[in-house]
DNA sequence: TCTGGGGTCCTAGGACCC
DNA sequence: TCTGGGGTCCTAGGACCC
């Protein structure tokens, strides 16, 4: 059996487990430049406060309900959500996280177990150590343990916890789950398969794996198996990234080279500290551009550079080089930047590393810059030590302005509580 | 005025090889 | 008039996830 184990509206609870006071108040968490909705606690639910809103068209609504809204803050969210994932590893010997906010963890040996009470315990302990509410669905599948897991948080006397282990069971619960809600099964084969009269995943079911294959290939088929009871996916142990991507939407719009030139240098940097986190080169780098798709009424411009690097590297000084070549290449004065971003590919590990006969740089030199810079930064804290080109302006930093303290990872955010 | 950021997998078709 | 059979690799686009 699977479990699947995820957080109630992570990022709202996140904010109130250190404020209390937000309880039973409706909460809503924002996108990066405080663009649109991307959490909300139960009562911000009942409000209609649709998920991906943009903000400035509910205002009146915030407003008039008196909202409690957050700009978003990930290094709470990572740091709470780690907490959560250590307690959910001391129930299992296998587990796999699959987000930020949920993991699964494999039940075998569990025959003699009360599934039912474990789960329950599981329940409580993660959210007496975190103060984190969550819910926990159990299923001979994946699929199934996600749709369990949607039970277990709409009905108050689960306790938290569903369990799908009988036919009758799978049959009530896919009757009752609408199509797009099926785990794998998105906004655009949920509309073709309404089109057919599949309206609920026991529909999708009694079609023949045949024609769920014409329809949507392999992925489909596996769904619908995994649904039928036939496991089809296992425990993932996540790899390295095959790609990684910065980019931001500038708090304000930039029309000058310089600004972004910064900003590109700071995306580039981070491709770089995330390829030397996983012990990888990236052999490809993409830099891209673009004005603000929803100004209708602007000039618009979208521009990118791909580059093979002439070494695999994750070198934040040679990856810099790159990044503001490439920028200079695509950079046109005359238009309002909105984003940009670097994207690192063709990611290949540290070694074997395939060289290049004409190199002349002194890799081995840059290579212990690059590991005193991170020691130096892990220790003092981020960008304590950067390259020149990153800048100190940040004109294009992001909009936040309704920023939660860093409760769990700055002493000077730590609560203070009068007794 | 104001609309996020980061990923994965699969497939079809084209270009090429012998 | 008649035009084989078997492969690989790459890319763009489409779908999905959180």
């Amino acid at each position: 059996m699977f479990g699947l184990i995820d957080c109630n509206n992570f990022y709202a609870s996140c904010e109130r487990a250190f404020n209390p006071s937000l309880n039973g108040k409706p909460v809503v968490v924002l996108s990066n430049n405080d663009g649109c909705v991307i959490a909300r606690s139960a009562e911000a639910k009942v409000l209609g406060i649709p998920m991906g809103e943009p903000a400035y068209k509910l205002k009146e609504l915030i407003e008039t309900n008196q909202v409690f809204v957050f700009s978003s803050n990930y290094v709470l969210y990572g740091d709470m959500s780690q907490r959560v994932m250590n307690t959910i590893s001391t129930f299992a010997t296998d587990m796999e996280i699959y987000s930020i906010d949920e993991a699964f963890i494999l039940l075998d040996g569990f025959e003699n177990i009360d599934l039912k009470e474990y789960g329950e315990n599981v329940v409580r302990t993660v959210t007496r150590n975190t103060g984190i509410p969550v819910s926990m669905g159990i299923a001979h599948t994946k699929t199934l343990a996600k749709v369990a897991n949607k039970f277990a948080k709409k009905y108050k006397n689960y306790k938290g916890v569903c369990i799908i282990d009988t036919d009758e069971k799978r049959e009530k619960a896919l009757k009752l789950t609408d199509i797009g809600d099926v785990w794998g099964i998105g906004r655009r084969y949920s509309k073709r398969l309404q089109y057919y009269s599949i309206n609920n995943a026991w529909d999708f079911t009694q079609r023949p794996k045949n024609w769920v294959r014409h329809l949507m290939g392999v992925t489909g088929e596996r769904t619908w198996m995994e649904l039928c009871g036939i496991p089809c996916f296992g425990m993932d142990t996540p790899g390295d990234k095959k790609s990684i991507c910065t980019s931001r939407s500038f708090g304000e719009r930039l029309t000058e080279m310089a600004p972004i030139s910064e900003a590109v240098s700071n995306f580039a940097a981070g491709c770089a500290e995330k390829l030397r986190q996983q012990h990888s080169y990236g052999c490809v780098l993409t830099v891209f551009i673009h004005t603000n798709p929803f100004a209708t009424n602007q000039a618009q411009y979208y521009n990118q550079k791909v580059m093979q690097l002439s070494v695999p590297t994750n070198d934040t000084t040679e990856l810099i080089n790159y990044a503001l070549r490439g920028l200079k290449s695509i950079f046109i004065q005359g238009y309002q930047f909105k984003k940009a971003g670097v994207i690192v590919s063709e990611i290949v590990p540290e070694r074997p590393l395939q060289g290049d006969l004409f190199d002349l740089r002194n890799r081995e030199k840059f290579n212990r810059v690059m590991t005193v810079m991170d020691s130096l930064n892990t220790m003092y804290g981020k960008q304590k030590v950067k390259i020149a080109s990153q800048g100190f302006d940040r004109k294009w930093k992001l909009k936040n302005e309704r920023l939660s303290p860093c409760y769990t990872t700055k002493l000077d955010d730590v609560l203070e509580v009068n007794a």
